[in-house]
This record gives C-alpha cells, sequence and structure tokens, in this order.
DNA sequence: GTGGTTACTGGAAACCTTTCCAATTTAATC
DNA sequence: GATTAAATTGGAAAGGTTTCCAGTAACCAC
C-alpha cells in the first residue's frame, strides 16, 4: 500500500544494475544474465530478478551495455542529401524497418562533397557503429576507399561499386532501364537526345550511360556526344546544363535527366526559356517525385521503387550482422513510357 | 597458443589511450587533458603526447567517452515520416547545423502513432541522447507525457505545445497565414470553404482553426462546420476527405489542405472526380512541395520556410546545450496569393 | 635557502555493463 | 549415501575513457 523506500533516501538518479542486485539480494551478473535473455537462469532468480527490476524501474544503460558488448545497436546512413525525395522515402523505409530489429538509424549528409562523406564515413567508425548505409558520392575518392575499408563494419551500398571492398550492394537494373527509354526515343523519331547526369565516378551513372550508348549503337544512330552532359546530380548543374544545350544552334529535340535533381533543374530552365516538356521536346525522367501521378502524369520515367530500396537496405545489413556474407540484390527498373517521350515531333 | 603478444609488434587492434600513454611515456591523464584541450598542460606535454597519438593513429573511442563524460554528442530527431518532403528539409538542414558542431542526429520515424512515438523516446533516453527536436504526433497522449518528462535532455518542439514541459518551441504563425488566406477566398466570394488537416490534438491544427474561424467572423460569414475535417495529416485521410466533402449535396467551392500529405490526397481525390484544383473550384495549400515553382506555379499557398526551421532547430538545440534556457521561436508564416484561390468562381 | 605559490603531472576511482571462470548447488545415477 | 555430472550462481576483470585528488617540480620574492 505505502510504497516507502526502506533503505537510504529515494535517489534522484536512475536505478543501476547494482541497485537492482542489492534489491534482489543476487549478484549483478544474475541481473545481467536474466535481462539479457541467457539461458542459465532458474525461474526463481528470473522472478526475483524482474521483480526487482520493476520495483526500480531498471532500465540497462545503452551507452555502457555498447562499451562492453561492442555493439551499439546503430546503423549509419550517408546519402548526399536526406531532402532529396528520393532519399527521403528511403530512409524512412530503412528506419522503420531496423527500428524493429532493434537498431537505430544515425542520418548524415554528405552535401555532394567527398571530404565530407569521408569525414562522415570515419566519425561514424569512432562511433562504433554496427554497419553502414551509403549512397555515395564518387567511388574512387582515395579518403573515401581508406575511410570505408578502416570501417569494421557491414556495408550495404545503394547503386555504387567500389572496388575491393567486400561490400554488400543493392544495385537497380539501371542499364535496361534507359536503354529501353531510349530505344523508344529512337523510334519515335528523336535523333538530338541529350543525357544529363551526375557523375561517372558512380557506378548508377555508369550503368545509365552504357543503356543509353547501347541504344545507339543497336539502332545504327551516332551517339550526340555533345548532348551528354556528367556533372552533378543536384538541381543546379541541371538547370545549367538544360540551358546551355537548349540554347545550341542545334540543340536536343528530347532529354533524359539523372534524377529528382537534376529533373527539377531542367523544369526551372525551360520555364525561364519557355520549353513545355512534353509538348516543344521529348521528356524522360528519372525516378519520380511526390505527386508524380498528379503533377507528372504525362511524363515518361524511368521508375524504381525507392520504398523496396529503403526495405532491402535494412534487411541486407540485418543478415550481414547475423554474419552472413556480402550479397547482391537487384531492384527492377523499368522504363515506363507516357505521352512526354513523343514532345516535340509533331 | 600464448596469447602473450610482444610490445613491438603492431598490434591489429586499434591503439587505446593506455597505449599511447605507454608510447608517449606519460601517464593515461595526461593523454585526455592534452586531446580534451584542457588548459593545463605544457607545450613539451603537448607535443609529446601530440607525436605519439600520430605515429599510432589513436582516436579515442566514442563509446568509453560517452560512457564516462555522460554526453553522446546525439541528438535525437522524431517525426511523423521523415519521407515527408517537409521534413526531409527540416532535417537536412538541421543536421548540417548540428554536425557543425560535433554532434550527430538519430532519426526515428513516429508512423502517425502515438504509442511508437513515447516509445521511440523512450528508447532514446536509454540511449543517453543528449537533446531532443520533435515534431509530435499527439501532445497530450499520457505515455508520451510520461516519456517526454522523464527525458533528462533539453527539448525541442516543432509546432507543439506541451503543457507543463518546459521545453523550447519553434512555432510558425499558422493562425495569420489561414486566416489572411481565407480572407481572401471570402474576398473573393467564396463562402463553402472546406478545410481537411491533421488532428487538434497539435497545437498547428488548433491554431490554424483558429485563424480559419477568426476569419469568418471578421467577414460576418456562418463558418460551415460541415466542412472542416481534422483528422489525420497522411494523404489517405486527405483522399477519403475530400471524396466525401466534394460528394456532398452541398459541396464546397474551396478547399483549404492542411500539409504536403493532405493536398497529395486531395489531389487524387480530385483526379478521380475530374475536378481540377484552381479552375473548378479554389484552392489553398498550405506548406509547399518539391517542384511547386514548376508545377505548383499557379496554386496559392500558406508558406513557411523548411530550411530555417531546420537550421533554427539546431541552433536552439545547441544553445540549450550550453545551458541557456528554453525559449520560443516565431517562424514567419505567409499567405502567397495566386491564381487557384480564384477557381470555381467564373 | 626558505616558504609559499603556481603549474603541471600521475595514480586511481568512476562510469555501467557483459562475460569469463570458478564455485556452489542441485539433480541423477548406482 | 556417495559419486558424478549438470545446472546455476557469484566474483571479478575488462571495455576505454574522464576527472578528482594528491603530489612533484618549478618559480618567485625576500
Amino acid at each position: 500500500m505505502t510504497p516507502k523506500k526502506p533503505e537510504t533516501s529515494a535517489r534522484q538518479q536512475p536505478a543501476n544494475i547494482h541497485d537492482v542486485a542489492a534489491r534482489a539480494g543476487v549478484a549483478i551478473s544474475s541481473i545481467s544474465r536474466v535481462l539479457s535473455g541467457h539461458p542459465d537462469v532458474s525461474d526463481r532468480m528470473r522472478a526475483k530478478v524482474e521483480a526487482a527490476a520493476a520495483e526500480l524501474g531498471y532500465e540497462p544503460d545503452f551507452t555502457a551495455q555498447s562499451l562492453r558488448s561492442g555493439a551499439t545497436k546503430t546503423i549509419g546512413f550517408i546519402v548526399r542529401d536526406i531532402s532529396n525525395p528520393f532519399f527521403g522515402v528511403v530512409a524512412q523505409k530503412c528506419e522503420q524497418e531496423l527500428r524493429k530489429a532493434g537498431y537505430s538509424m544515425l542520418v548524415m549528409n554528405s552535401d555532394g562533397d567527398t571530404e565530407t562523406e569521408a569525414a562522415n564515413i570515419k566519425l561514424l567508425r569512432r562511433r562504433k557503429i554496427d554497419g553502414l548505409i551509403a549512397s555515395l558520392v564518387a567511388e574512387d575518392a582515395p579518403k573515401l576507399k581508406t575511410a570505408l575499408s578502416e570501417l569494421k563494419a557491414p556495408v550495404v551500398l545503394i547503386d555504387r561499386e567500389v572496388k575491393g571492398l567486400n561490400a554488400s550492394a543493392i544495385i537497380g537494373n539501371h542499364h535496361q532501364g534507359v536503354h529501353d527509354a531510349v530505344v523508344d526515343l529512337l523510334n519515335l523519331g528523336h535523333r538530338r537526345i541529350a543525357f544529363v547526369s551526375g557523375s561517372t565516378r558512380v557506378f548508377i551513372t555508369r550503368d545509365r550511360l552504357q543503356g543509353f550508348e547501347d541504344a545507339f549503337k543497336e539502332a545504327g544512330v551516332e551517339i550526340p556526344t555533345d548532348l551528354i552532359s556528367l556533372g552533378t546530380f543536384d538541381a543546379e548543374f541541371g538547370e545549367t546544363e538544360t540551358l546551355r544545350l537548349f540554347n545550341l544552334k542545334n540543340p536536343p529535340t528530347a532529354l533524359l535527366a539523372g534524377g529528382i535533381g537534376t529533373t527539377s533543374g531542367a523544369m526551372r530552365a525551360w520555364q525561364k526559356l519557355g520549353i513545355r516538356p512534353g509538348k516543344d521536346i521529348g521528356f524522360v525522367a528519372i525516378d519520380e517525385w511526390p505527386l508524380f501521378d498528379v503533377f507528372g502524369q504525362q511524363f515518361s520515367s524511368v521508375y524504381r521503387d525507392p520504398a523496396e530500396i529503403g526495405r532491402s537496405s535494412a534487411e541486407i545489413i540485418l543478415q550481414s550482422l547475423k554474419g552472413e556474407k556480402p550479397q547482391n540484390v537487384s531492384v527492377e527498373t523499368i522504363y515506363m513510357p507516357r505521352e512526354s517521350s513523343a514532345g516535340g515531333l509533331a
């Protein structure tokens, strides 16, 4: 009835394992065993300890557990920019899955900068993360490779390929998606097809470029090398390059935009130029953005599911933590032809 | 089979503070003092220690530092859904600022669920986070209040008000923004104005509702209570309610949508109904979404800057960590009138 | 040279847990 | 009841750091 503390005055400090041990009249090792589900525990001991822990409202200190056990139950998540809606969905689904398994997610933006990226990975190593999920800015930066190889934790790369690193990878079939898109554009009659995207320092771009070029080769059409512009994935680059390309003497009749950032930039450029994408020119977007189903209905896209990528990343990293070997997972990437492909051909 | 390791041979294990102390021929306390920038250190000592640390590539163990010092250099970040583009920008800017100050950000989604939210906060407490930034699902849930009050760390709430909690808050001037929007709609001639948004269990909704009602009262127009639907912020609710409202015998002539989720749902509903927002009916969106400047040009909005909210959250939590008192910051929230307000009045 | 500071340094406790190993209790067998 | 094996428990070390406290050395003025 009257909950009074017979011993010393009630401490403001939360109870620790010693308090529970004293309360239950057992050793601290037994507390640990009971609470961590160790099998060698008698029913009587379990009952005693659980009662004492409940009475004191004891909750193990996460930091101390991490220090002693070596596991932080924390996964690092590095992307160029978490405000990119594509990565937003990846992050959300990923965190949901990790949370179910008792892991938390430490999010860092690399801001499109290799140095920042390497610094982030070094910090995560010092923080003793159990695993890393990353979409890298560049695969070949020396500092990055050093940082990654010194990270003694499983890694899942999203659409990246780092040579000499024993990591898992989630890879979209970008070649196929872009290839099919370009085939369609060519069939429709486009020849001056522009391709604006991020740099070839990442696999995803190389794979797309390959699909782009292969489609031309198969059709026996010369590749418009002057219309290929591969720099960064952000909107600024997309805008600048779209402006430049459509101001050429011999401008493109169609554009393939390498991601949501690029698309944003291109849209802004066209707005300035008074060009209506999908009407005045052909247009295919890689990746879809929020409200695409409403505002982008007429736009062709090369689609891959960010939710699946998020779930899958979590799944793979969790398997790695159970000791499974690194694995490669393929993500369907499909060309979704819509009206905009035929723009500018009337 | 003797596990005795020779002193000279390089260990695979990363160097710890004892190794550095041995190398430099000083006490471990001196290593700590030098590396943590303690003032009572001679130049000679500093040089010796720095040399030894560099030679061994020593980096302090983060977990051990946290355990001993009590600071984890980690800030929790809880939102309903990080894939919401609004929160994506908030999160990105916030993380950038925190990173500059040496802090990392642990991101959790509450999935629109109060129980999950409370559980997340409890976990973050056990993880000994130094601070929390959160946009809560509900302010009054008992479990949540318990979890928050037991969290011994500064808290920054985004557009929320939790009674009896000594937290900082970043609050948009939602009343003003919504008020001005409704005044404009009324002036244009709308009377049947619908308002779909999240629940009144959060301040942001109550503040908006107040602005909505005040505008009607000031104009001497009866509030269309049957057109107010406050449930959740997600797209499903927005779609369901928009469908219901526009199927009424006496449907709205305009809609005010309470966020990006609501807007998404409303757009989908209108698509099904064959209604063109901004043409057939009046429409004002609260918050803008990616590519809004391109696809939403004609849409009126109630605008607040997510980047500022992100930066500001970080700034306030960092100040709190330096010992400053909780503070309230106001964020400008403005009605941006555009074509869509006048929809349905021709 | 002495006394009194001041500036620095070393030693050890503390943070809180997990885990190894040895010790004890219990059960099982004959 | 003795013996052995199995189950359970307790004690203490270990994980890597920060920080308190005491101690030493250098400095200064006289």
